[in-house]
Parts: structure tokens; sequence; C-alpha cells
DNA sequence: TATGGATCCATA
DNA sequence: TATGGATCCATA
């Protein structure tokens, strides 16, 4: 798996120059550099066909599952719930200084795009969060992947609010991360879809 | 249908003051109050059943539809373009004063509800809107409709975030309603997916 | 019951 | 192709 863009929105009280943002960075990156489609094929190709019609193109869950498997080697703690009443839990959090910074991967509808960077954004103005980070599809990658799935430049326009919200951060990173397939074959395996929301009516 | 809960996220720049103002919020309240279920019953009662399982409750589009015929009767235009790149169209705006305000009829996911509440805040930022009102099931009324719909409660540990969007803005209004229906029976029929919103009204 | 997610739909 | 849905799933 590849990343083909990067957008911080938010960089306040100078935790970027820390040894710790170094840490989680990197965690980060090979986290994604680490995703691989068929398992053990030392890339991460899709099935060539588009996911707009039903029972086309591939489904999502499984490509989360290697990410998150790398983060727990790295000790960061999955599915954390942040303590912040009536909010629910993020992917994962690595606890740092006392504080926690989130990652969000988003294969969600486009809709829970926003509901994570607010979940974020919200609790960086809290103070429970030091930070976070969203990991979504280029539209380019959502082509291939369950129609409406969250994808990086669908919530481009918006970027601007949370960057306003930074006001309100003492300290903390919030970024954006587009990931892409490294290539599409109809020689790889689909990725198989479930039987959720209007998949059998 | 009646309201339960009622929540002004901004209030900026004295808008709230004037009779333009008064206009759009007695034309948002009679176009929730005018929705009857069943049809020319008087009242908007739901069937009593829980809409969390496949093919059960009560589907939701017919009750925005007959909101929407309402307004449009008052003079509000629907799917309305606001002219921000990369931003969707709103359910209705009602211009005023060479400016725009928005409502929007949540009848989606919940996550969708997110994305509204950002979309409103964003034009108000850009200037675009002078206001924006988000209608949404409160969560007694969310138990016997499509499973996972907005609800009024769940987003409301989220107001801070767009309270704090309230600072950039110079004038505007944003508005958040909770609706319920009087009552439940196991004597009216079900809303079904599909119906003729006009048949509410 | 509560919350995040996954999957197609409708329409311009 | 693009965008806002509408609906059901998985799991604690």
């Amino acid at each position: 798996m590849k990343i083909v863009k990067s957008k911080i929105l938010i960089d306040k009280g100078g935790f970027s120059s820390l040894p710790s943002w170094q840490r989680i960075r990197s965690d980060v990156l090979q986290a994604i550099a680490s995703i691989q489609w068929p398992p053990g094929s030392g890339a991460f190709v899709l099935y060539d066909e588009l996911g707009k019609r039903r029972g086309e193109g591939n489904g999502v869950k499984p490509i989360k599952d290697a990410c998150m498997l790398y983060l727990r080697e790295q000790g960061w703690l999955l599915e954390y719930d942040l303590g912040l009443p009536g909010i629910g839990k993020v992917d994962a959090v690595y606890l740092v200084d006392g504080k926690q910074f989130a990652l969000e991967w988003e294969t969600g509808n486009i809709s829970s795009s926003h509901r994570s960077l607010n979940k974020m954004a919200l609790a960086m103005l809290k103070g429970t969060l030091i930070g976070g980070v969203l990991i979504l599809p280029s539209r380019i990658m959502y082509r291939y992947l369950t129609d409406r799935i969250g994808n990086f430049e669908e919530i481009t326009p918006y970027f601007p609010l949370w960057e306003a919200l930074g006001t309100f951060v003492n300290i903390g990173i919030l970024w954006v991360i587009a990931i892409e397939q490294d290539a599409v074959s109809k020689s790889v395996p689909r990725i198989e879809k479930g039987r959720d929301g209007r998949a059998l009516m």
C-alpha cells in the first residue's frame, strides 16, 4: 500500500518537534506500508473491477486488518475508548506523555469520515488527545471499492473547518493521509464483500 | 409532528433580531407542525414497531418529502446548490437579503448528520450562508425508524465543535431541532418507503 | 441499548 | 461521474 497524499490540518504547540511524534509518524507510515493483497505478496494489488454496483469491485473490511495488527505489535491499543461521554471509540491509540494519539482507518461511508475528524478534533479541543490521523483511500482507489466509502478528495473541501478549530488547540497534530493500491489486476482474488446495509435487498 | 428539543449553536451579528429571521423561524416551525400520519389525521402517529431489524419499523423518506413540499409552497428553494466547490446541495434554502438560509432534514445515517452540520458551518464561515437549521429525530422517535438514522442525542456531544466555529462567523444562526411523533399505535399504517410525501401533509 | 461500520440506491 | 442518502450489520 502506498501513500499518495498527506495533509496536516493542525500543528500546534511544537508537538511535531518531539521524539514521540517521530515514533508515531514512523509507526503510521510503516503500518500502511505493511498492508498487502494478496496476503504475503509483497504488494497491494486490487482486483481490477469497479465497485459501484451490487456485488462488484472489492470489499473493504480485510484491508484494515494488517494495519491494525502491525500497530498492535508496536504497542498501540486497538478499539480504544477516549473516555468522553457520548463519544465512541477510535480504531487505535498510542499512549505518549500521559496523553493519547489516535488513528482512524476510514473504510465506512464518506459521511463517517466527517465523524472521524469531528471526533478527533473534539478530543483535541478537550485536551484528551495530543493528536490523530485519519487514513482513507484516494479517489483513484475508491472506485475499486464499495460505493461511497470515504475518500480523500471528497473530504478535502471541508478541511478549512478543522484548520479553524486548531485555533482552540494548545498542542497537537491533526493529520489526514490518502492511501492507494500499488496496482490493479484481474489475476488477484477479489476482496469479498459482506452482507451489510442494503446488500440483501 | 412535535418539536421536543431546540438548540442554537451559533447566534452572531444580531441576525436573530431581524424580521427575516422571524419569517424563517415561523416557516420552519410550521413545516414541522404540518406533517401528519395518517394523512389528514391531525396528528403524527407512527406504527408501533421498532425499526432496528430488517423490514421492521417505519421508513423515513416520505416524512422528509412532506416537509419539503410545505417549504416550497412558502417560497423556499429545494435541493439548492450553495455554489461552494466540492460542497453539495442542501435540502432547502430561503433567500434573504442577498444571502441564504439553509435547512437540512436529516433522515440519513447519523454520520450524515455530521456532514450536514459541517456543511452549514463551513458555508457560514465562507459567508455564503446567513444560517442553517438541522432537523432530526429525537432518540425516542429514532427507535421506530430505520436503524442508525441521525438523532439529536447522538450528535449532542459534538455540539462544542460547531459552537467553537461560531467564533469565526460574523453574522448568522446555526440551529438544531429534535422532532418526535405525537404517539405510536398498532392501528396506523406503517410508513412505507417511497410513498408520496404529499400524502402526509 | 449503544456506536462505528459496510453496503447499495436515487438522481442530476 | 458526483453527491446525499437509506438501509441493514457486527459487536460490546
